[in-house]
RNA sequence: CGGGGUGUAGCGUAGCCCGGUUAUCGCGCCGCGUUUGGGACGCGGAGGUCGCAGGUUCGAAUCCUGCCACCCCGACCA
């Protein structure tokens, strides 16, 4: 293991690799940049999809699936949103191999097998799921019409990155059909709000609602609402979007239904999703440079509990004390792993679970048992305290509110600390090179402006922050007039 | 697709310039023993198409040619 372990962008992917996930790039180029997800990753991202799936149901969400394959004349229907996505689509020509007679024990595609028309591996499914809508809907009462996928997608980008940008990735989409254009922007606000409440409270991670500017915002979108984070390393991070998508799907692919007044109308659509980028944003906000460093609420164990004994004897002294503590914690709805591997020694053990970030560890040994303790080592702050076994359970639940809490606030007063208001250019790339974070500064509103910042700064408008508030002010760009600040960043 | 770099055991590497016994070292792995309150130690052991294919040579990890793969930077992007 690198003695170098950090947070940092550079070198999260180098130690988080060794440890949660593997991003394993194959051989075979066709599946590089495609991540390998460990158990104990893969446990990370079932909690959070557990969690956003109840609070999705909560709103009224369904769950549906729907195909891989989309035919490319489906995908080819909404326009802008073929076009933004053309240029990263792995695509289906073929389906059968044959044997190779130039080159044997080969196989080779067999050119026989030429399909009719090219299926497009769904890079996010508007497409197949609008095309499937069209049967679902017929009258405002089957409306609002508020379904979710739980999917793998591919994008071919030219280069990827581990977690933020793989090949594939797995996330959920949401995918709405509403009667009038107001519902449909309160649900695209509702869910970006739903992931806001997720990243805060759940991850711990604070976050930024507010809207893409039209060059940022989502290929056939009429309005992208997101969450930015920002990571340690001064980097903004999109952590999730939700997309107000006017009537265009409904009109590419015949979406219409009856209303209450008997007339027909193209229904209003949205759709919002989150992916596994949010591990990479868990990893940017909290790890340090032990490891990752969980929020209790995220962590698949919350508390772990390591035995220290010289033999058989005290082994079994201890574990008693540790299973009657396991099952006063899991009353309490704590989850506890008792560590009774007798194949590490309690060194060995500390160092995993610190580089996993289980929040708590609890610590028993033969000293502990004279005297009625346990030691308690909180990840976060690397303090120890023995406490008495007594009011233990108690002092552990809240530890776990306090952790969380902790968590965040830290995370927040970070973010807090690199927002910087700036007024002249000067100053925006003075901030921008040496302070990083966010840049909150007055824009024109051009996609012109905006895309000379970029190219000389490599910074990009992250979002008009939803509760921005008004103010008269020259462009830092342009000194044309703005009547608000929005926020600059370089980002992921 | 442009610029730079790297391929040697599961991982990280030395050796390459200047060809020459059985390819180096560390981690990890296996066995035995001693250990166990912060990543244990000793002894023993297993593990290699030196990226691939040609060529030069008595002899190639090393030199030459071609190919392949991967990494970093840029364009692209959640």
């Amino acid at each position: 293991m690198s003695k170098n372990l950090t947070s940092r962008s550079e070198d999260y992917s180098k130690w988080y690799n060794e440890l949660v996930v593997k991003a394993d790039l194959a051989e075979n180029s066709a599946v590089r940049g495609c991540m390998v997800i460990k158990p104990y990753g893969f446990a990370i991202w079932e909690k959070m999809q557990a969690e956003l799936d109840r609070m999705f149901k909560e709103t009224g969400h369904q769950n549906a699936y729907f195909p891989l394959f989309i035919p490319k004349s489906l995908f080819e229907a909404e326009e802008k949103n073929a076009k933004g996505f053309a240029k990263e689509c792995a695509i289906v020509t073929h389906y059968r191999l044959e044997n190779d007679p130039e080159n044997e024990g080969k196989l080779r595609v067999d050119p026989k097998s030429k399909l009719e028309e090219e299926l497009i591996v769904r890079p996010t499914s508007e497409a197949i799921i609008w095309n499937t809508f069209r049967g679902w809907i017929q009258s405002y009462r089957d409306l609002p019409l508020l379904i979710n996928q739980w999917a793998n997608v591919v994008r071919w980008e030219m280069r990827t990155r581990l977690f933020l940008r793989t090949t594939e990735f797995l996330w959920q989409e949401g995918h709405t059909a509403h009667a009038t254009k107001q519902e449909a922007v309160a649900e695209a606000e509702l869910m970006n709000n739903v992931y806001a409440d997720f990243a805060e409270n759940f991850m711990a991670i604070p976050v930024i609602k507010g809207v893409k500017t039209e060059k940022e915002r989502f290929a056939g979108a009429e309005d992208t609402f997101c969450i930015e984070a920002l990571m340690q390393d001064g980097k903004a991070l999109q952590a999730g979007t939700s997309h107000f998508l006017g009537q265009n799907f409904a009109k590419a692919f015949d979406v219409k239904f009856t209303n209450k007044e008997g007339k027909q109308d193209y229904v209003w659509a949205t759709s919002w999703g989150v992916s596994t980028r949010l591990m990479g944003a868990l990893i940017m906000t909290h790890s340090d440079d032990k490891g990752l460093v969980l929020p209790p609420n995220l962590a698949p164990n919350q508390v772990v509990i390591v035995p220290i004994y010289k033999n058989d004897e005290q082994f079994e002294a201890v574990s008693e004390v540790a299973n009657g503590l396991m099952k006063d914690l899991r009353s309490k709805g704590v989850s506890v792993k008792f560590d009774n591997r007798t194949t590490f020694r309690p060194g060995a053990k500390f160092a995993q679970h610190e580089l996993q970030g289980v929040p708590l560890r609890i610590a028993i040994g033969p000293k502990d048992l004279e005297q009625g303790t346990v030691e308690l080592a909180r990840r976060d702050t690397f303090t120890k305290e023995v406490v008495l076994l007594n009011n233990l359970v108690d002092k552990v639940v809240d530890l776990m509110t306090e952790i969380q809490n902790c968590l965040y606030q830290k995370a927040l007063d970070f973010r807090d600390t690199h927002i910087t208001k700036v007024d002249t250019f000067e100053k925006f790339k003075d901030v921008l090179e040496n302070k990083t974070g966010f840049i909150s500064a007055h824009w024109d509103g051009t996609a012109e402006t905006e895309t000379k910042i970029k190219e000389i700064t490599k910074a990009t408008i992250r979002c008009i922050p939803v509760d921005i508030v008004e103010e008269e002010g020259k462009c830092v760009y342009s000194g044309k007039a703005s009547k608000r600040r929005v926020l600059f960043a370089k980002a992921y």
